[in-house]
DNA sequence: TTGTCCCGGTAAAATGTTTTACCAACCCCC
DNA sequence: GGGGGTTGGTAAAACATTTTACCGGGACAA
């Protein structure tokens, strides 16, 4: 007896595994590329050459056979099967650092839905990866790639503490900085217009009238946004005649309660300063507690602007003056270049992409009196 | 010439594909389990038993001569080629509605840790995935599996609307509803067990002389576990002799605005009441808008307890009294039974998990006066 | 007539594993 | 000395695809 060698033969091995027990699985059983080739009376590489449709040879009434067909078998190809000869996953991997909860917090969350909109859009699937730290000294970002699972990694909360980076430094690997960049490596990044931020805070307290100003930053000494923020946020005051000095401001680690003792501490050095300008939402929250605690009045007594416009920003009381920075959209700018890395294969220009800002006036700033 | 069918074939056919130009990539290519094979004079079959450690045929000098092969020339198995014959993926989606923004929200975010730390401790991956129109439509959670790209799937946020889900009613698919279940689909679960967070919350009220009590709920008409909250709390209220009318109920779809609403309109019904139970922190923070903006102060006119106890419950004015739903531990627990699941492939059983909760008492709620 | 090119398609190799069935050798015991 | 069991291992099939090299036949030009 002749079995042609697909189906036949194929599923009589596999009822070798049931255990005597020939349950009627066939009609389950998910159709084959194979499967499909033999339906429309074709081979099988015709069928592969269809459905990946960058070849144009085959004939209208045989591509439509076999469309046919694949409709009739409702066939899928299987991702797994296709990754291998392929050394393409359709897949892209977001790797945050390990912090307390990062997937809980509002800053990973934007950055990841705007990653995650444009990438199944092009039908590319997301994984998640946390960077701890025997994730890193196993290199598994690595294999991952080497792995084919992954045809592009998304870096998302780096730091310059994340010293591994530098093994991407130059390199051809896709790898891409989400919201920051650095000057000792040379890395594919996507940034807010930080730089463009801290003129538009300085703009926006000079113009209101404020003078004795402070600063709760971000982790100026581990990531170059931040720095990058203060130092515009200061030259832009000097710009203007006004000057701040270097005690009037103090790194908040980007927490609530960190900036808040960051705040007692600079209403110790100035009693009598007028506006406070921090380098994201939360941080400005903290201020608010800070200034209460001390029975000053945010956004009447002190001024306060933060940085991001999360969205309890404009739900806190009062509601914030910040400078909206689209998280959303600097995800999906990032996966727009990263595919666009992915398909060119072009190594030798490295992405550096600016994401624009917007000033957003709310009640937490005032004129000063 | 001879070459030995696996390493200088499969060399010299990749030199094939480099257009002449001969780089020298040799020293970076991946290693192979046909390497390890090679380089430890065995079979390929003795590595793959070594390292899929279910077989103890190998003797300990073989064992340990491959083991050193494996380090040697760095060799990590291919997780594309591993789940082809394998059919596992050693990968689980997760799976949430599509929402303005699930993955900036702080209750997704912290499922989504706990299912992600015990996922990897087991070495399972985590895609991530959302509901969509169209997703659903053409049933690509189907696909997901039926593909093995995925060996199981987390569904969050499911409300009675999936009708979808009738398509696992009783299957042996590995779908698992994550804190809700149903009473018209027999669906695998894990749930935070609201019914003692009703009575705990009754409990606490009761206790400290409330009797003119209002509730914001969940959206009841869709999902079960608010449903079972809500009469938990109603029921254990008229066990103390506290009658809770319909008209002091008040749906508030878990949002702050919504429950601002909800609150007003509880108020202008009994403006003499003296505490409110939100099905969640969120609305809870909605109430205190909605009674601030009536002048009066929540904690001391007013008593209000949320539910959940997400982060901003400890930072928010004043600080709230709520019911703690461990959801960390809640998505642990589903990956828990998930595996056990995938590994006992066992189709008779239902999982059927409830998480205790906890009373937390901070200030917001007080002593009637 | 012959050489060349194009059209429509196919055979076969390659991708990297797991798993099953089998085998050789050795030992033990009757 | 032969049957039977154990030990330590191997050959080969199976998984589902992509990709490359090639092929037969017809058209067309020299």
């Amino acid at each position: 007896m002749f079995y042609w060698n697909g189906l036949v033969a194929r599923r009589a091995a596999s009822y070798r595994h049931t255990d005597g027990r020939y349950e009627v699985t066939m009609a389950k059983q998910r159709a084959n590329i194979r499967d499909v080739a033999k339906e429309s009376g074709v081979s099988l590489t015709t069928v592969s050459l269809i459905i990946n449709k960058n070849d144009q040879r085959i004939s209208e009434p045989t591509r439509q056979r076999v469309l046919d067909a694949i409709e009739k078998l409702s066939y899928t190809p299987s991702r797994l099967a296709r990754g291998l000869p392929n050394r393409r996953a359709n897949t892209l991997a977001i790797l945050v650092p390990q912090l307390q909860n990062a997937f809980a917090d509002v800053y990973f969350g934007e950055l990841i839905s705007g990653i995650y909109e444009e990438a199944a859009a092009r039908g590319f699937r997301i994984l998640l990866e946390v960077a701890r730290r025997d994730y890193i000294k196993r290199r598994e970002y690595m294999q991952l790639l080497e792995d084919c699972s992954v045809d592009g990694i998304f870096f998302l909360g780096a730091t310059e503490e994340h010293k591994f980076l530098k093994e991407f430094d130059g390199s051809d690997r896709p790898l891409l900085v989400v919201n920051n960049h650095f000057s000792q490596w040379d890395l594919h990044h996507v940034v807010c217009d930080y730089a463009a931020a801290g003129r538009d805070a300085a703009d926006h307290l000079i113009e209101l009238g404020h003078s004795r100003i402070a600063h709760i930053s971000g982790p100026n000494d581990v990531v170059l946004t931040t720095r990058e923020l203060t130092d515009a946020f200061v030259g832009r005051l000097s710009e203007h005649g006004v000057r701040l000095s270097k005690s009037m401001i103090v790194g908040g680690e980007f927490q609530v309660e960190t900036a808040k003792l960051a705040c007692d501490e600079l209403l110790e050095r100035d009693p009598d300063l007028t506006a406070i300008f921090c380098a994201n939402d939360k941080m400005a929250l903290g201020a608010y507690q800070s200034l209460r605690a001390q029975s000053k009045q945010p956004g009447k007594d002190v001024s306060v602007m933060g940085c991001d416009d999360i969205p309890v920003a404009a739900l806190s009381d009062p509601p914030m003056t910040t400078v909206r920075m689209n998280f959303f959209e600097v995800g999906a700018e990032s996966c727009r270049q990263m595919l666009k890395l992915i398909d060119t294969k072009s190594t030798d220009e490295r992405i550096d992409k600016r994401i624009p800002v917007e000033l957003v006036r709310r009640a937490s700033t005032a004129p000063i009196r």
